[in-house]
DNA sequence: TCCTCCGTCTTAATCGATTACGTAAAATCA
DNA sequence: TGATTTTACGTAATCGATTAAGACGGAGGA
């Protein structure tokens, strides 16, 4: 019957013609194919039948428009290095994040500040688009135009960092960093320095984690061994670590706040003719691909975008089909220590 | 007046509501909202007013409707190894597609082939979401999917391939190959092999324009030097590289089909103790940015991924816009050559 | 003075769906 | 058999915009 299946039909099929052809009204097709329960079983068959022979494509415009309901999600992936779709975490996240949405029918839009010639805030986009529920995983949470969004009545999850009005997902920093740092000390490294990103609550709670493991095991740690510098900025770290190597007691390990950040280091070890893991220990966060074909590897600690994307897709919708699961709460996700050689056991040291 | 600009409305602005608050007819409104000569100067200005200051947004499902056109680009982002947006090549591309898209104030959908339960073709997708025109980016161009996209009534634009029935955006691999091939000769390198990647006409162009400029300076290719592995997948790269290796005569230089390949060369002539650059050559193709930190820096031809999605997106949009612009060509997008240390002049040799 | 034309708005149809409500026939009940 | 409920559709309003066609008052021409 349906030869042309794969044909160029000009004109896309509508209801009206899948209700001449059965010989009944538009209002009954569109009940037959949406289950509804006042169509006979015989002619809701013959419609479906008909329908799928036809090609019976649903307009996505006119559904929106009749039932407010788009089946598209938002999504603001922005940094303030607007690196965008390029930055290899982020679009690890967007990539798992779009999986999900599809396996449960919904399509992406990007939000943007300016469509066209007219500007308008996130928000405003979000409603131009009929957005359902909107994903947010970008760096500056405190623009107004992240805030617009946060209090609008959209269904909005963030992902690496928590409002309290809003369901969020995140790394599960603290046991990372915890990790992170007791394998480091288990490996012998006695003086730790952490360059640690902005502040940030994701920060925070790294700093934290870190500290705490250090006290636990007996390390202490000079306020000198932690600096602030911006994240995946490699001048930011790169200046941190000629400071930290300018010390009186210089450390013998450091910690950079991401991947991408530690290059900035290891260009000034390098410099320094200093050998790593040999000399000084360094180590990543976030578990970004090119960590692996460092050399020698990179220690970090690996972020399970994966997870993270499918969660904060799974959250959204599920807020937009069953607005009583909207109840604010923090979706923690683990993370998985990567032992590279940029951190190795020390010669006379103790193995835990 | 507005003082609520930013405040969450239930109810987003209709043409009705600055019918009423003008005091003249929804047709007017919308009128004199797309500058139509039948409105008088002075209510024109009015109304405009009103309407920024109520805060009006267009239904972009209701416009998509009354007038077919969406304002939204479909996109097809998928290679048979489902790295999707995680490649860095494509990422890199689609950002700067995006990019250019919204600065023409159109919105971007990933295409898929289902869309929740329903399975659909790429086509299929589009119409659904009554997409104005499609990029295409994939590698496996020869699926009917594809085919049935190529051949419709849709506005298509590949890039990295050619249909003749379509115009495409593509990197000058003809004249990015010579450069690299040229450079390499000029270092020095005698014996020059090429691990191409698998039959597809970009490989043609680079295979051609390779013998071409190794014939030209009076190298002799042995057809053993020619070895065929999937694009981005190092166990075939590690794999041709042994093979080379075990000539009678190895080549003193390995080009690689990408940057990624070339990881899997690396690593096999790392455990045969060879020496890049010294006493072996090695090099990619695609400029990511991970061949920056590598030891030593991977030489390669990067191509202009920023342009090629500009290019991209401009000649779709052209094509939606003005569709006598629809005549296929291919739009070439030069390379340059990124000179890294794993190729470097060799002692004795001649450099141009 | 009367008719025409023009500028400016309004009326109403339309895009492709959903859905409250109405209605005729069949089924159930007294 | 007559009244009532149920089943299975059809009618028409509606979502938020665009636009062809019609209406109305004033300016200009005969």
């Amino acid at each position: 019957m349906s030869e042309d299946k794969l044909s160029d039909s000009k004109k896309p099929v509508i209801l009206k013609d899948i209700a001449e052809a059965c010989g009944v009204s538009v209002a009954t097709v569109s009940k037959a194919l949406n289950g509804h329960r006042d169509v006979s079983e015989s002619t809701r068959q013959h419609i479906c039948l008909i329908a799928a022979d036809m090609g019976y494509l649903p307009n996505s415009a006119a559904l929106r428009l009749k039932t407010n309901r788009s089946f598209n999600l938002g999504v603001l992936f922005d940094d303030q290095a607007n690196s965008g779709l390029t930055h290899n975490f982020f679009s690890r996240i967007l990539d798992s994040l779009k999986r999900q949405a599809e396996q449960r029918g919904y399509d992406i839009t990007f939000l943007s500040q300016n469509i066209g010639q007219m500007k308008m805030s996130y928000y405003d986009h979000a409603v131009y688009r009929g957005c359902d529920g909107v994903v947010i995983a970008c760096v500056d949470y405190y623009s107004p135009e992240i805030l617009q969004l946060i209090k609008s009545e959209i269904p909005v999850v963030t992902i690496d960092h928590s409002f309290h009005e809003r369901t969020s997902v995140l790394s599960n920093n603290v046991d990372g960093m915890r990790d992170l740092t007791a394998y480091i000390i288990s490996c012998g490294y006695q003086r730790i320095a952490y360059v640690h990103g902005e502040d940030t609550a994701v920060t925070r709670s790294r700093v934290g984690s870190f500290y705490r493991t250090c006290e636990e095991r007996g390390l202490a740690v000079p306020d000198a061994y932690l600096i602030a510098a911006r994240y995946h900025n490699t001048g930011d770290s790169a200046q941190a670590t000629r400071q930290l190597m300018a010390l009186d007691q210089p450390p013998d390990c450091i910690i950079y706040p991401d991947d991408y950040s530690s290059l900035g280091g290891r260009w000034v070890l390098d410099k320094m003719k200093l050998s790593v893991p040999d000399d000084i220990g360094i180590a990543g966060f976030d578990g970004l691909n090119f960590a692996r074909v460092l050399d020698p590897e990179l220690t970090t600690v690996r972020q399970d975008t994966e997870e993270m994307g499918k969660a904060a897709a799974n959250q959204v919708i599920d807020e937009i089909e069953r607005p009583r699961s909207a109840i604010p709460h923090q979706i923690l996700v683990n993370c998985q220590l990567i032992k590279g050689g940029s951190v190795a056991v020390r010669p006379a040291a103790p193995v835990s």
